[in-house]
DNA sequence: TTGACTAAATTGAACGATTGACTAATATTT
DNA sequence: AAATATTAGTCAATCGTTCAATTTAGTCAA
């Protein structure tokens, strides 16, 4: 065996360079971030960066593509739960609301869980810069990622509180129940004081998904008036 | 009339560099930005904003500092009227709880309306930079303005659920609350995507407020299940 | 197995452009 | 005249990119 398969010498410096991007980038955004100090962190040598990146900009898309892979990756048991308990979905409008809201609150467990992950420290600020201008990267992003999981997410909201899946109602709704959580991604400075926070440990995110809980149940246990 | 008040020369250039300061800051991050292009934009030397703010660094906390005057000044309204009812609150439960809602709805619409206003685009992203890494601007900002909104909110939410103000769960509440509108603010890319809409204009602007409110008294409007 | 040949990968150095800060001279206002 | 404000220009440092030279890995004939 001669060629090791596709892990070969250029991969893996691929992959030094697309994690040290991810975090240099992550710390200080695009511009801030300097292909030398990414360079430094991967541990090779910058003009590598141009070699099999093409430039900064090409390798900024490698570590979207990164990112991409990382979360389809880490959605994918709490997806695959939902596509297969919904294959046969009760009939009843009881049956249906409760199995909608216990497939919600497995998929945003697992959301919440991502908080603490290290990973998620250096995609969120990447992802944020990429809503107010979208570039190339952000495109792939909702594309791949994006789209589907608020697809999935408006499907069990409409099944929960018997809007119409395609109304805006429903979808703001979801966005809304997404931001629940979102919130503790892209204001941890202030969660972090306002809740006497050292960061966010394991106890931490227990207490946002049993809060997350107890508001969705609030939320969604009853007749939901609709526009 | 030789001097004009407070508006003297120096003070008008000042205020065009913070303009163009939160602009171009706000668009391109603050490593990114560089002073010339900010005086550009203000239409001033650049070797005045060494000459006013000391440097890029203090026309960032200048910045900030007329961020937190237009918040406070945007929000003073809500949160006076909040006070105000406050002052004597009815002690029946059930009118607490109403008033409560009420105030809550009212907080949060202003905080809605702001999300299409052109002011909020610089500085949300200025504000966003600061919770991850945390500087002296973010100190300033948290002090003079966010804590505040947290403590009258968490008041308010208190009220209206029943929870401990001072516990862990109403203060996760009340973090869960806001997100569900700053979303629209950090997730504009996403969200205009997903409810094809085209920027953010009136009209959308009284369907979140409309879903809110909806959710809001959904939420509320029972016994709330504590911890 | 060996040794020559080739393509891929890596290196260090250099390029022109841009950065924030600073200075001395000038202009404006008090 | 004195204080304040503005201007054009210079500075060293750093930026992303490029290039020729070198090393490494894989192929194939002998």
């Amino acid at each position: 065996m001669t060629t090791q398969k596709t892990v070969s010498r250029g991969d893996h410096t691929r992959e030094r360079l697309v994690l040290a991007a991810l975090e240099v980038f992550g710390r200080a955004g695009f511009d801030a971030a300097s292909t030398r100090a990414i360079a430094e962190v991967a541990g090779v040598n910058q003009a590598l960066i141009g070699y099999h990146f093409g430039g900064k900009q090409g390798l900024y898309i490698g570590v979207f593509e990164h990112i991409i892979d990382q979360m389809r990756r880490r959605m994918a048991p709490a997806v695959e739960q939902v596509t297969s308990r919904l294959a046969a979905a009760p009939q009843s409008a009881e049956e249906r609301r409760e199995l909608a809201l216990e497939l919600l609150m497995g998929v945003f467990d697992t959301f919440t869980d991502m908080i603490g992950e290290q990973f998620a420290a250096g995609s969120t600020r990447l992802i944020l810069r990429e809503q107010r201008d979208p570039t190339e990267a952000f495109q792939l992003l909702y594309d791949n990622v994006l789209a589907g999981m608020l697809s999935v997410l408006t499907r069990l909201v409409a099944m929960a509180t018997g809007l119409d899946e395609t109304s805006e109602a429903c979808r703001i709704r979801s966005v809304m129940m997404i931001g629940q959580v979102l919130v503790f991604y892209v204001a941890r400075g202030s969660t972090t004081r306002f809740l006497n926070w050292d960061g966010v440990d394991a106890d931490n995110i227990a207490a946002l998904k049993q809060q997350f809980r107890l508001v969705l149940e609030t939320q969604l246990s009853q007749g939901v008036a609709t526009s």
